[in-house]
RNA sequence: GCGGACGUGGUGGAACCGGUAGACACACAGGACUUAAAAUCCUGAGAGGGUGACCUCGUGAGGGUUCGAGUCCCUCCGUCCGCACCA
């Protein structure tokens, strides 16, 4: 009897030789059976794999062993996104080569990767740092540019003084740096953009269309794109007041219906009406300057108070060529929305009620409330910006606001009033043109040279890839490539006179926009091998973190199309989404701990002692008395890691997937405990410990099926068959603690009905051997290969399909249902699951214990719903 | 400010489409085994009351719809996340 407790960390080493000896998880395109793409986010190789890799790929390898289980025809591959800062921080503080620091990383987390024994595709391995990748995101980049997809404009940039570069403006987060933290300066340059809002429209709409993403990203794409549908309206000027050449305004609207309240137009410091008026006033221009200056942090601008300058020009209402306003500049208004210019009707909107209180500009309401009386309303300090009846609006009065808006829009359009006042209806988007230049070495060399005469030359292509030079230096802060002594001076391919390279690389979300595409035919010689393409797009099941809901995700969504447009892409689908399903997962947290001296402590340099109220944290080393601090992301800063290497080590990758799967459910942050793992621990044991008894007790393969099964035999089987089904519809659903629970749940029963014996029982037994391990088998793919060649199977249970479930025995014949009295529980009956209504009702009615809820009264009514519940009303 | 999500025992969390709330696990307590510990196995447990089969209360708070609400509707409170002068 009793084998040996399950060496875990010896046998997970084996079956991962057996795994990769025997090629199992090697893809390729099989028309007969359904495809399926299992994707889980690509890690940065930043040194090593921490426990948010461990809980995402575990997600992607249950999806990934169960869809393969159910037929379908995986690719589940996986790679690295190996540009970026790190790398080159790394290359200053330590004077190491980028390209050296990234590769040392990526064999290390490869190997770590490789023990947590993932069922990936690693033939199809990239690295996006390789000339062999980043030569076919040139060939892309070429494309784009032909198409005008790439282009280069002189514009206002967010320059991060810490990492030296450029940023996006999706990677500006609360006026800081996504990457370095610091305070984002904006700087005037000349670089290299996307043309993603040409896309804006179909990024939007298309949005309804992945009803497998969370609706929390696909809102906050929606908001950052920011559609709003309003007018563009031009303003005359008056002759007398406006500087030469400027006889019109055009100001963007959302609120047409509006335009009798306005009192004010206000143009940003930067529009070309701010300038030409500021160039005789020395004070404006010191507005401006001022106005410049400021916005260009976050903090400043919440704390900023309304404030402008009044140009002395005078602007006709479109409606009325008597009626002058006056043109301002102001600090609220952004030069790149809209027109840089817009009215201000301080009665339906915040701001301009701010302004023009400090002002000392009109207030006219014309918007009543649908609860207000039109004789008393009155507006103080606070805009209406709510639908209701339109009041002082002269042809407008009485008229809903969405009718106000049709009537203005349409009159504005047809009607020329006065000096040639018009508009037009238009669509705007918040979305910006991606900026992708970034002055950085480690980054993948935009292909193209300047010449003096030719001006932007493409690199050819039969010179691609322009590769990074091999000897560059880190010592000090600015552009490696910029400096670098011979690489930039090349012969114009045009003219071959002495030219420049473009010295700027490509943001790093560029090379993650298009690596799932690559993945499908990594050797390709060219960038993308459309069949393959065609075979296993989009991404069936996309795994990743909710940080990147808007920009990896949004880029992603852009390239795909972008790459059909330039015809390296189709999809078999009829849309141009690249990832059909998205899940994000939560986050890995762990307790934080801090020393007398307020300094973060390792959570292995603790011991934990007490529970409840007296529960307290020591340092090992010294018995001191430490601080427990708040459940957070796990981080170096908080030191509050847990190193996957000393779990694997310890306990097995078994036991680290197990746990990271149990009790929270996947979207949700998990909280790493010693106590959690160690019962993850016990409960692989405990399977073994099954398992071995079913080969001990019932040896011998599955054999002929018995004739007829006794009731206890039954049992067994109907609970491994509803497990199973469970499980297979959890897993499917991403609800891996729901499929955990059902795991032990079966488990319970199984252990507690091996004291049995009988043919049909030793039947059952191994039936449900083999069902448990098949279960188990995505989440602990180790322990179910060294389970299954204990039940005497000769195969590898990676390779087996998922049994069918047998509906019969997935329904009981008798059900238990709950009997109410007035809607409170008082009994439960056993009846059988075909009774009928009457049936259940008259055997609710004779129960002793309703007829004492009851008290003697008569039901008035009774209620069945068949196979669930009976209430009696009385 | 705007938008969204969430709120269930000591803890993580289950609960299909409105139908027995608390599955499963962790932690805990008691017992068995053991010289002892670990491991394992068995048992217990939402709160309160009763000797007892039982009764009352209970899913953030309050109200509503319903035979019946953790689930649907309204108001409020709290926590978290995203966006933030976007006209």
């Amino acid at each position: 009897m009793a084998t040996e407790r399950y060496n875990a960390p010896d046998r997970e080493r084996y079956w991962q030789h057996v795994w990769e000896k025997s090629q199992i998880f090697r893809a390729s395109e099989d028309k007969a059976r359904p495809k399926c793409y299992v994707l889980e986010m690509f890690p940065y190789p930043s040194g090593r794999i921490h426990m948010g890799h461990v809980r995402n790929y575990a997600m992607g390898d249950v999806f990934a062993r169960y869809k393969r289980a159910k037929g379908f025809n995986v690719l589940h591959p996986m790679g690295w996104d190996a540009f970026g800062m790190p790398a080159e921080n790394a290359a200053m503080e330590r004077k190491v080569d980028p390209g050296t620091w990234t590769y040392a990383n990526i064999d290390t987390m490869r190997g770590q990767l490789k023990s947590m024994g993932l069922s990936l595709d690693w033939s199809r391995e990239i690295a996006t740092c390789t000339p062999t990748y980043y030569k076919h995101q040139q060939k892309l980049f070429l494309d784009l540019l032909k198409k005008g997809l790439a282009y280069r404009k002189s514009s206002k940039v967010n320059w991060d003084p810490v990492d030296h570069t450029v940023l996006a403006n999706e990677q500006v987060i609360d006026g800081r740096g996504w990457r370095s933290g610091a305070l984002v300066e904006q700087r005037q340059l000349t670089q290299w953009f996307f043309k993603i809002t040409d896309y804006a429209e179909e990024l939007l709409s298309d949005l309804d269309t992945l009803v497998n993403w969370p609706e929390k990203v696909r809102l906050m794409q929606a908001n950052w794109i920011g559609r709003s549908d309003g007018m563009l309206v031009r303003w005359a000027l008056d002759k007398k007041t406006a500087p030469k050449g400027f006889s019109e305004v055009e100001v963007y609207t959302t609120r047409p219906d509006t335009l009798f309240g306005a009192s004010f137009l206000a143009v940003a410091a930067d529009h070309p009406l701010a300038k030409a008026a500021a160039e005789n006033n020395p004070e404006l221009e010191a507005f401006c300057e001022e106005c410049r200056r400021m916005g260009t942090s976050v903090a400043e601008i919440e704390a900023a108070e309304k404030r402008g300058f009044d140009t002395g020009i005078r602007a006709i209402h479109p409606f009325d060529k008597d009626w002058e306003l006056p043109v301002y500049v102001a600090n609220f208004i952004l030069m790149d929305y809209g027109t840089g210019a817009i009215f201000g009707c301080p009665a339906g909107d915040q701001r301009d009620m701010d302004f023009a209180r400090r002002y000392g500009l009109p207030v006219v309401p014309v918007i009543l409330p649908p609860d207000k009386d039109a004789a008393t309303f009155e507006l103080k300090d606070t805009a209406y910006t709510d639908d209701g009846t339109m009041i002082n609006s002269r042809f407008l009065d009485g008229l809903t606001t969405k009718a106000a808006f049709e009537e203005t829009a349409q009159r504005l359009e047809t009607q020329k009033l006065g000096r040639k006042p018009q508009g037009a209806r238009k669509v705007n988007f918040r979305l910006r043109d991606w900026g992708i230049s970034r002055q950085r070495y480690w980054g993948c060399p935009i292909p193209v040279v300047h010449c003096k005469t030719c001006g932007v030359v493409p690199v050819p292509e039969k010179d691609l890839p322009i590769k990074l030079p091999e000897d560059a230096t880190f010592d000090k802060p600015g552009n490696p490539l910029e400096r670098h002594p011979t690489w930039k001076h090349v012969n114009c391919p045009k003219c071959g006179e002495p030219a420049t390279r473009e010295t700027d690389t490509m943001d790093t979300f560029v090379d993650s926009s298009w690596y799932y595409v690559r993945f499908t035919a990594p050797e390709a010689a060219t960038p993308v091998d459309v069949d393959a393409a065609h075979y296993w797009l989009p991404v069936d099941q996309y795994i990743g973190g909710i940080e990147h809901a808007i920009l990896h995700l949004l880029y992603s969504r852009f390239f795909a199309r972008a790459m059909c447009d330039t015809r390296h892409l189709s999809f078999a689908t009829n849309t141009r989404e690249p990832f059909a399903a998205l899940f994000t997962q939560g986050m890995v947290t762990h307790e934080t701990y801090k020393s007398p001296e307020g300094f973060w402590m390792l959570p292995g340099d603790v011991r934990l002692e007490g529970e409840g109220a007296h529960r307290r944290a020591v340092e090992i080393a010294t018995g001191r008395q430490v601080t427990i601090g708040a459940t957070e992301k796990m981080s170096k800063s908080r030191k509050n890691l847990v190193d996957p290497d000393d779990i694997i080590a310890h306990y097995g990758a078994d036991c680290a997937r197990w746990f990271m799967l149990s009790d929270s459910p996947p979207e949700r942050d998990v909280i790493w405990t010693e106590a959690g793992v160690a019962g993850a621990g016990r409960f692989i044991q405990r399977i073994w410990r099954i398992v071995d008894e079913i080969a001990e007790t019932f040896p011998g393969p599955l054999g002929a099926r018995p004739e007829s099964f006794g009731p206890e035999a039954l049992e067994i089987r109907k609970a491994a068959h509803r497990a199973l089904d469970q499980v297979g519809r959890a897993i499917e659903a991403l609800r891996f603690n729901v499929a955990v629970a059902n795991i032990h749940e079966f488990a319970n029963v199984l252990h507690s009905a091996l004291s049995q014996s009988g043919p049909d029982i030793a039947w059952a037994a191994r039936e449900a051997g083999a069902f448990l391990v098949t279960m188990i088998g995505p989440m602990m793919p180790h322990l179910a290969e060294e389970c299954w060649a204990r039940l005497g199977y000769n195969t590898l249970v990676a390779n087996e399909p998922w049994p069918a479930v047998e509906p019969d025995l997935l329904v009981d014949d008798q059900v238990t249902i709950a009997v109410q009295v007035n809607g409170k529980r008082r009994d439960e009956l056993v009846i059988s699951r075909s009774a009928k209504s009457e049936d259940v009702e008259a055997a609710a009615l004779k129960l002793g214990s309703v007829l004492r809820a009851l008290d003697g009264r008569q039901p008035k009514k009774v209620i069945v719903v068949p196979q669930r519940i009976v209430n009696v009303v009385g």
